[in-house]
DNA sequence: GCTGGACCTGACGCCGATGTCAAGGCATAC
DNA sequence: GTATGCCTTGACATCGGCGTCAGGTCCAGC
């Protein structure tokens, strides 16, 4: 199939492929007339990098899931390099979430203040 | 005093309080040879602005406690915007939130699949 | 008067994934 | 032959908060 199909089966687009090529992360045949030429295979490698460009993922990082696939495995977490990734990003994750957690905490506290001041009436002159 | 003490006293640099002014969100007095001028007064507003940007507002939303500072209240959340803010923010990161938890369950879903298959011995090739 | 430091404005760079426009090639349908 | 549509490469735009460089002004100390 040639780019705009793949595009539209993988629910991207055209320009976003090439991107992805052009990042080492995807490649591709050419036909004689220098059209890109991918067939079901790559459909899945897609489909792997846009599941995890979705959950947060940098497209450098799906490369070793990309890499997994292409070697043959069933899914692009069976190797080492991806679990690999996977655990980076899950520290990252927790990290983010233990930040927004408390930010959370504090935005929560900040507006229990502000309904106290609320109610007794004080407070802004604007 | 001028941009430079300002910014090492609120922990930032002089590029930021332009950028600040340049936004809007700052204002300067002149001196006669065009030096911008700040008191003790606009330190507030700066410590304000990075108190919260540090949250992970953006500039644009730190407006409202500006404002309500400049206001002459004794704190920038006083104000109604400043709570309305608050309340933006906080439906953002408990979304947030969302996202990133189950993003961390999927992970580590993945990471557990991964060690039964690591621990029977199927899987990589690579 | 010179040097150095702090200030000024203006403008480009970054990061990351993608949109979007430009200008052209090739093929299919009429 | 021409219209249409998909393909090609290349390159600029986006968003946000800054870093950083360039070139020039102003003032204090010597």
């Amino acid at each position: 199939m040639r780019i705009g199909e793949l595009a539209a089966r993988s629910g991207t687009s055209t320009r976003s492929l090439r991107y992805y090529e052009e990042q080492g992360v995807l490649a591709s045949r050419r036909t004689a007339n220098g059209h890109r030429e991918y067939d079901e295979s790559d459909l899945r490698l897609v489909r792997e990098i846009r599941g995890l460009l979705s959950i947060g993922f940098g497209l450098a990082e799906t490369r070793p899931f990309v890499d997994c696939l292409r070697a043959g495995n069933a899914s692009g977490d069976a190797c080492p390099a991806s679990i690999d990734v996977y655990r980076r990003k899950l520290a990252e994750v927790e990290q983010c979430l233990d930040r927004l957690t408390s930010v959370r905490d504090h935005l929560r506290n900040q507006l229990a203040i502000a309904d106290e001041r609320g109610e007794r009436g004080s407070g802004c002159p604007c």
